[in-house]
DNA sequence: AGCCAGGCTACCG
DNA sequence: CGGTAGCATGGC
């Protein structure tokens, strides 16, 4: 499959996406066409904690848990390791655990001081997987990871295992960090509106 | 009123 | 290895 076509008729039906939105005045802000964000250390960490955040939850759920903690001046990491979290994240869903996956994602945040992360390493931490990983990656970091999920599956049909479907789309793009963020965004509006009927 | 969301871990055979 | 229960809230 022509995985650059695809991308290109997406681009063409939804228009550009704007991700990884980044919360504003208590709500989500995209920014379209704009590939500089983030713009600092603290939209980084925001979008990471973003991913685990919405982890087999809807969107709308999980920016409510990120505006309460960003509300209560929690969206740190040493806020999170430190404090009880779980009622501010309870809005996204399986709030133990994610608090859980939090503290660890914030743990080894702080122990990397400023350093990129590394793939081997965030997948390494307890409650991120692949596709949080390459979330973070693509997103916070702006590394050409293609976010592989249930959609992209669905959509084209894709029966192989994460990596094998990342690397084939991967050989079928340029690597440019703007595409595969906009085409794994495209993916999920798509795969959104196609399940609605 | 049940099914599902921008998954992951643990455990089973 | 592949398959699946459990985790939890909120929207439709």
């Amino acid at each position: 499959m022509d995985f650059y076509e695809e991308y290109k008729k997406l681009l063409k039906k939804h228009g550009k996406q704007g991700w990884w939105p980044i919360i504003k005045n208590n709500k989500s802000q995209y920014h379209p066409g704009n590939y500089e964000y983030p713009r600092n250390e603290s939209e980084k960490f925001e979008i990471s904690i973003g991913a685990i955040l919405t982890q087999n939850t809807t969107w709308k759920n999980a920016e409510k848990a990120l505006i309460r903690l960003k509300k209560n001046k929690k969206l740190s990491p040493k806020a999170i390791i430190n404090e009880d979290i779980k009622e501010l994240i309870r809005p996204a869903g399986y709030y133990n655990q994610k608090e859980k996956k939090l503290k660890i994602f914030s743990k080894y945040y702080l122990e990397k001081k400023g350093r990129e992360p590394t793939r081997e390493e965030l997948l390494g931490l307890w409650g991120i997987g692949y596709e949080t990983a390459d979330s973070i990656l693509l997103y916070a970091y702006k590394k050409p990871i293609f976010v592989v999920d249930a959609y992209t599956k669905r959509i084209f049909s894709l029966k192989e295992d994460y990596e094998t479907i990342r690397k084939k789309i991967e050989s079928n793009l340029p690597s440019d960090y703007r595409i595969y963020q906009e085409f794994h965004a495209l993916i999920v509006e798509e795969g959104k509106k196609s399940r609605k009927k």
